[in-house]
DNA sequence: ACCTGAACACCGTTCAAGT
DNA sequence: ACCTGAACACCGTTCAAGT
């Protein structure tokens, strides 16, 4: 059930598999997924590249548990209320997760993760909705729908950076042919702010809200 | 204006920019990002590695030229009809683009692009919904909210292998310990099925659109 | 049982040299 | 002007060896 390599037992470093994953996830936030090499993650734990082969057959494993511990640290705390603000609370929360550790969205996106931490979040949102008196293929769907929202607003929204590159945004499509992009270049403003602007999430997140309650009024 | 190191002239081996960006996007949809190196590609073109960097600066600047050119390809042509069936045929098409080459939502990941032909899509978008009468501003966000969950679609959602995939996820999800997740357990074939399906991605665009749609009719 | 250096097959890119 | 091999500083991983 769970195939991996490790010493389980007394190692003669302190090395466990949760420290090796912690310094992962360390070198994650601080540097990117470009800088998390076997190479560099052992001499950041100060041991020989060799040794994390004994904890993980491959970086693919080793990934794919950081992913799960990843997933575990953003856990949600419940709030009470209608279903759709303990829904929403849900959401905005996990959203805020990932923005504090866009490593996670990136280790994601090649690697489609179904292990227990990963879908913990799943649990309580599936919670949520059936207790909203959602059926279970429809609870299923919308939770779904939420879930690719956050992750592609995550992976392809405004970043940390986002203000510093909103000017220079505007200067780009400002400066577009206007005779190809005449609706660009009149709203060279409104576009960069757009573009910058993290309220956005919370516009599309209302949106599937919106949608998920009219479904439920129509099939009760 | 276009700072490319490139021959321009004659080039002894008929080598242009355009050629090498073809054949890195032929060696993406082929085998996927990890597989587009420089010495690869310089040896699907029978040249040496260094000749490339007669062309391109860096890797850097060849990926980005390649995202201006992937997203040319992805044309959509105009229909006609109510601004909605029009965005929603315009959101359909461009979700399907992606689906064809994925590697262009991979490549778009870590580098957010704003070149000419990465913006078609957004003029063609934006002429769509300030027709339809939305202020600039709302026009923009909306656009935005629309591009945001397509590409999170593509990068997040179920992809071609989605249907073998499926039995194995639904296992999975059946056998967590039901103390611990019994929502998930109890809607497991439900929730497999939610993480294979397409027409997922039309429940979550029709919402979205749902929304622009009651935006447009408070501020006409 | 746990740890590891050497070696292999890969990277992107600099530099100096070839025509 | 255009092209390129050698070299450098990196990868992940196998293998054989060390304690």
């Amino acid at each position: 059930v769970n195939p991996q390599a490790a010493p389980a037992s007394g190692s003669r470093l302190g090395l466990t598999r949760e420290r090796i994953l912690e310094a992962a996830l360390d070198l994650l936030d601080q540097d990117g997924l470009g800088a998390l090499s076997m190479r560099r993650l052992a001499e950041e734990l100060g041991v020989g590249t060799m040794t994390l082969y004994g904890y993980f057959r491959s970086k693919e494993e080793l990934l794919d548990a950081a992913i799960d511990m990843g997933a575990r640290r953003i856990g949600v705390a419940p709030v009470s209320g209608s279903w759709r603000e303990r829904l929403r609370h849900l959401v905005l929360e996990f959203r805020r997760g990932l923005a504090e550790h866009p490593g996670i969205v990136e280790l994601r996106l090649a690697r489609p993760v179904i292990t227990p931490g990963a879908l913990e979040l799943t649990e309580a949102g599936m919670e949520i909705l059936r207790d909203a008196g959602f059926a279970k293929r429809d609870a299923a769907r919308g939770y779904r729908t939420l879930f690719v929202y956050v992750f592609g607003f995550s992976a392809f929204g405004p970043g940390p950076t986002a203000a510093d590159e909103r000017e220079q945004v505007r200067d780009v499509l400002a400066t577009l042919p206007s005779e190809r992009y005449p609706r660009l270049v009149e709203a060279a403003e409104e576009a960069a702010e757009a573009m910058a602007d993290d309220t956005l999430f919370d516009f599309g997140l209302d949106r599937l809200l919106d949608g998920l309650e009219r479904e439920l009024a129509r099939a009760p």
